[in-house]
DNA sequence: AACTTTGTTTAGTAAGTTCTAAACGCACAA
DNA sequence: TTGTGCGTTTAGAACTTACTAAACAAAGTT
């Protein structure tokens, strides 16, 4: 193996670190994936410390947020205590994952308030007739539609057997 | 107007706030947008602070910051040294807006990493054979793919001149 | 000129996050 | 039982961020 190739490897970590960074998860977990996604074999958690440099504890929680989203996988290997872990590779199949993970999340229950807040203006537009009670309506009617497109084509996305390259290019080609 | 009507608006602002906050901004640029959303005239910044209760300074800079966002704009009137503003109704427009300004943030800085990775991978791989560097460009490869397909839908998607319903709808059905 | 009215900038604070270091619990071994 | 190797949990340190309060700058008014 060329000498060299170590810090090409280094600097793949970091970029991967800094993209977890920007979608608001820890630095940890962009490096951890980025270690797993370059190793050829699963890694253990203490592989994983000495690639990354991070402590054990950080290491455990972030290999399982990661595991949550079912970007990394834990393995268990016969008459070994040791877990391994395993990048998932095919990352459209990852994001449906994330995206259909999205309904529990703190999202969901926030716009879930924004559509109260339509039944509400809803009820109290039918016990009363008021010019500004119909402009409110119309405007949170607006944004719910909104969310309710968005929801509707990330479940669509959600719900496809095999999102890939071919779909992309299918959707891309539309949008012409 | 009916007396009511206030609390709602009040859970309103607060949805929106922690719609903000998810993604990743602060809440106070949720509870703006909210409040002028809501506002069938435009508002002044003092208007901003008595409806939201933060402060100047802090509105000053969170309504900058949506205004970039091309999510508010900015009104003055003729004899009124006050600026007002107003909230962007048109979703989808400001969708458009947000995707183009992507281009020059961090994420972009950061994929790029990726990129210089694949192209050092590979000066490295016409050098010398070598089994672990094949798989490691394989595997930087099938990455920088999945971005390229993620920038090319996004930057197709900023291009539309008119993102809306219809659009999504077709696209709906072309996913099915 | 001096005073008002506006928006912006800055210093400092409070709160939330990520990480480390170390204690802990658990399962297996001797 | 005692010891060992593993992952998890916890207390706290270092850092980041959003916000307040107050000084400041710019422009209009008197």
């Amino acid at each position: 193996m060329p000498a060299e190739l170590e810090p090409i490897k280094r600097n793949f970590i970091e970029g991967l670190s800094r993209i977890s960074h920007f979608w608001g998860f820890p630095k940890s977990m962009g490096a951890i994936f980025a270690v797993l996604y370059l190793s050829p074999a699963p890694l253990s958690l203490d592989d994983l410390v000495a690639q990354t440099g991070f402590t054990k504890g950080a290491i455990s929680a972030s290999v399982r947020a990661l595991a949550r989203l079912a970007l990394v996988h834990r393995q268990t290997k016969l008459g070994d205590r040791k877990d391994y872990y395993v990048a998932e590779t095919d990352f459209y199949k990852a994001s449906r994952t994330i995206l259909k993970g999205r309904e529990n999340s703190e999202f969901d229950r926030a716009i879930t308030s924004v559509r109260e807040t339509l039944t509400e203006l809803k009820a109290a537009a039918a016990a009363a007739e008021d010019a500004e009670l119909q402009f409110l309506l119309e405007r949170v009617q607006a944004l719910q539609d909104f969310f309710d497109a968005l929801d509707a084509l990330t479940s669509a996305i959600a719900r496809l057997q095999n999102l890939g390259l071919p779909t992309i290019q299918k959707v891309l080609s539309i949008l012409k």
